[in-house]
DNA sequence: GTGAAAGCGCTAACAC
DNA sequence: GTGTTAGCGCTTTCAC
C-alpha cells in the first residue's frame, strides 16, 4: 500500500531521480521513460511523501490557516474561500484556532508552524504590534484576511466606510436617535473590525450633524444571543433609538427578535441594519452592509500562494506590503424605514414604494 | 529563529540523541541534563520539525478531516469540536473537502493524507462500498462522523429515531397530511442521512396507520433557499400538508419563509418541524430535532486519538467496530401547533398552553 | 545515562 | 537524458 519512490524506480526500470524528475513535470525527462513513470506510479499508487518532500526540499505545499473561531459564519466561509483556491492549486491545508488572547500569545510564540508550512493566512486574527512583528519576522510568508496594520500584506473591506454607508441610509431616513450594537467585548480593544466600524458609525453620525451619545452604544459580542441582549437594553434606556446599526447580522437577528418579543415591530418602530449579509438575512428581511467572506478568501489564498510563488507581489519591490481592498453594499431589505415620529413625505405606505433587494452574491 | 536540535544539542552541551529524549519525556536522562536541555531549547525557541519527526519517526501528531463542505453550519459545528480536542492533546488538523463524488473518489483513491496524517475524520462523508474498502485499507486509523455502513468505527445519531419522535409530535396534534422536506439532491442516495431521516418519517407515518403520500415529499438540498423553494412545491399540491417535517433547520427556516410570503402563519395554517436545532432557530421559534454537533465532533476526535494511541479501543478485540450513538431530543417550540381543521380539544389559545423550550445545548 | 551511526523518503546538485 | 550522492532534521537501535 506504501509504494515508495524507490519502488516506482524499479518498476519503471530508472532511477530515483528521474522518477523524481518525471514525476515533478521537470525537464530533461525522455516522453517515453516519462510515460513509463507516469505508469509504473499509478499502478504503485505512489505518491510522495510530503514529510519527505518538505524535508528534502524546503517547500511543502503547505498552508496555515490561524483563526480565533471555526464554527463562526464569516470565519466558516473565509476557510471555505481559502480551502478552494488551496485544493485547486494542491495545496493541504491546516486549520489552527487561537481563541484567547494567551492562546494567541503563545501561538505565535511557538510558532509551531515553523519549518511545515510554505505560508501562513491570518483570518481577522486580532493582533498586537509584537504579534505582527513576530509573524511578519516568520521564515514563510504571512497575508492577513482582515485589517492587520501595515506591516502585512491583507485583504479586506472598508469597515468603516461600509458602516457610513449604512448610518446614513437611517439618517437618511429620518432617523436622528441611532443606536449601535458593537462587537467588543471590553478587553479584545485590539481586534480592528469593531473598532472600525463603530469609528464608521460615529464619523457618518458627526458629518450629519446628530450628536453622538454614549448610551446608545451597547456590546453584543458579535452573536444572536448577544445582539438580543444588547438590544434590550436599548429598548430600556429613557429615551430610546428609533432605529439600530449592528455591526453584524446575527447581531441584527437577535435584536429584531428582542424587538418583536416587545410587542413593537420593524421598521414600524424600530428600523434595524446589519452587516455582513449573512446567508440567513434575506429571511429575516435584514437590511445590511454585504461583503463576500469566502471570496475575500480565495483573494486572500491567491495573494499569498502569488507571494509563495513568484516572491514578492509584481511592483511590490520593497514599498508597503500589498493591501487590497474588496467592496461591500448597502442591501436594502425592509428591516429599515421612516421613523414613526417623522414627518412622512408620503403615503403611509412608503415602505412598498422602496425597491427589495434579493441576496447579495459578490461585492458591489 | 530556526533552531535545530543540533543547536540545542550544542548550547546543552550534550549529543543530539540525549536532546531528543530530553524533550520528549523519555527516561534515561539525568534530571539535570534534562534541565539544562530544556533551558537551551526554551532559549532557542527551539521545536521540531514536523517532517523530520514525521519522517524519522513514523508518527506526526497530524489528523485528517475529510468533508464534502466546509461552511455549512453543521460542518463547521463538527470542525469545532474536532479542533477544540486535537489542539487540545497537541495534534495538528489538516483539513480537506471532497465536494463532488468525482472528488470523492479521486481524493480516496489518490489517499494524499497516506505518510502525512496519523488519523482520519471522515465527515458525513457520503461513502460508497469501496470508498470505506480503501479507506479502512489506509495504513491509519480512520472514524466516521455519521453514518458510515458498519467497516469503520463511528459517531453517529439515530436520525431515522430523532425523525419519528418529530413526525409522531405532529400527529399527536392531529396532524394527517404530513409533507416531507427532504436532503436528497437527486443523484446523492450515497448520503446515509437524508435517507435515514426519509425512512425515520416513513416509518413514523406507517406505524401511526398515516398512508404517505410520494407527492408530499419533496428534495429541499439541505438549505434555505431548497427548503423555501420545496415549501412553494408542497403548497401548490391539490391537496397541501398541514403539517411539514424539513430534514434540517435551514430548510425549516426557508420553509417558514415560504408560508409567511404565501399570506399563511405559523402554526395556525401550518405547522413546521426541523432538525439539528441550528444556533438560529429559536429565533424562528422553530420546533426541532435537536443534536449537537460539536460535542460529536469531540467524541469522534477523541475516539480517533485513543484508537491511534492505545491501538483498538478496549474490549473491542477483532469484533465489530465501534459505533457510539450521540442523543437527540426533541426540542418544542411554536412552530407546531394543531391543525386548524382539526377539532380542538381546549380552547383556541392551545397554542400558549405548551411549555417553550429554550435553545438546546448538549443532548438529552 | 549518554553518544555514534544508520536510516526515514525524498530533492538537488553534480557527474556522466 | 539519466544515475550517483549528499544531505534535510529528526528517531532509534546499539554501543559504551
Amino acid at each position: 500500500m506504501t509504494a515508495s519512490i524507490e519502488d516506482v524506480a524499479q518498476r519503471a526500470g530508472v532511477s530515483i531521480s528521474t522518477v523524481s524528475r518525471a514525476l515533478r513535470g521537470l525537464p530533461n525527462v525522455a516522453p517515453v521513460t516519462r510515460q513509463r513513470v507516469l505508469e509504473a506510479a499509478s499502478a504503485l499508487r505512489y505518491s510522495a511523501s510530503p514529510h519527505a518532500v518538505g524535508l528534502a526540499g524546503g517547500r511543502t505545499r503547505t498552508l496555515a490557516v490561524v483563526m480565533p473561531f471555526i464554527s463562526r459564519w464569516s470565519f466558516s466561509q473565509a476557510l471555505d474561500g481559502i480551502e478552494s483556491v488551496l485544493s485547486a492549486s494542491g495545496y493541504d491545508l491546516l486549520v489552527y484556532r487561537v481563541g484567547d488572547p494567551d492562546d494567541r500569545a503563545r501561538f505565535i510564540e511557538r510558532m509551531p508552524l515553523r519549518k511545515r508550512v510554505d505560508g501562513i493566512i491570518a483570518v481577522y486574527l486580532p493582533l498586537t504590534d509584537s504579534g505582527v512583528d513576530i509573524l511578519a519576522d516568520v521564515q514563510v510568508p504571512v497575508v492577513s484576511l482582515g485589517p492587520s496594520g501595515d506591516a502585512l500584506p491583507s485583504v479586506c473591506i472598508d469597515d468603516a466606510e461600509g458602516t457610513s454607508a449604512a448610518v446614513q441610509h437611517l439618517v437618511n431616513l429620518g432617523h436622528r436617535r441611532i443606536g449601535l450594537i458593537g462587537g467588543e467585548n471590553g478587553e479584545e480593544l485590539r481586534f480592528a473590525v469593531p473598532r472600525n466600524r463603530r469609528e464608521g458609525y460615529r464619523r457618518s453620525l458627526a458629518s450629519n450633524g446628530v450628536e453622538t451619545d454614549p448610551a446608545l452604544e451597547v456590546p453584543g459580542d458579535f452573536t444572536a444571543a448577544g445582539g438580543a441582549a444588547a438590544m434590550g437594553v436599548l429598548l430600556g434606556r429613557a429615551d430610546p433609538p428609533t432605529a439600530v446599526f449592528a455591526e453584524s447580522d446575527e447581531m441584527a437577528m437577535g435584536a429584531i427578535r428582542t424587538v418583536q418579543s416587545a410587542g413593537l415591530r420593524v421598521p414600524e418602530d424600530l428600523s434595524i441594519v446589519g452587516f455582513d449579509d449573512h446567508e440567513l438575512a434575506h429571511l429575516f428581511d435584514l437590511t445590511t452592509v454585504a461583503q463576500d467572506i469566502v471570496d475575500q478568501g480565495i483573494v486572500a489564498a491567491t495573494l499569498l500562494l502569488d507571494i509563495i510563488e513568484n516572491g514578492r507581489e509584481q511592483g511590490q519591490e520593497a514599498g508597503e506590503p500589498p493591501r487590497l481592498y474588496m467592496p461591500t453594499r448597502l442591501v436594502i431589505r425592509r428591516s429599515t424605514g421612516r421613523p414613526a415620529s417623522a414627518p412622512e413625505r408620503r403615503r403611509p405606505t412608503t415602505r412598498r414604494a422602496r425597491p427589495v433587494d434579493r441576496p447579495a452574491k459578490g461585492g458591489t
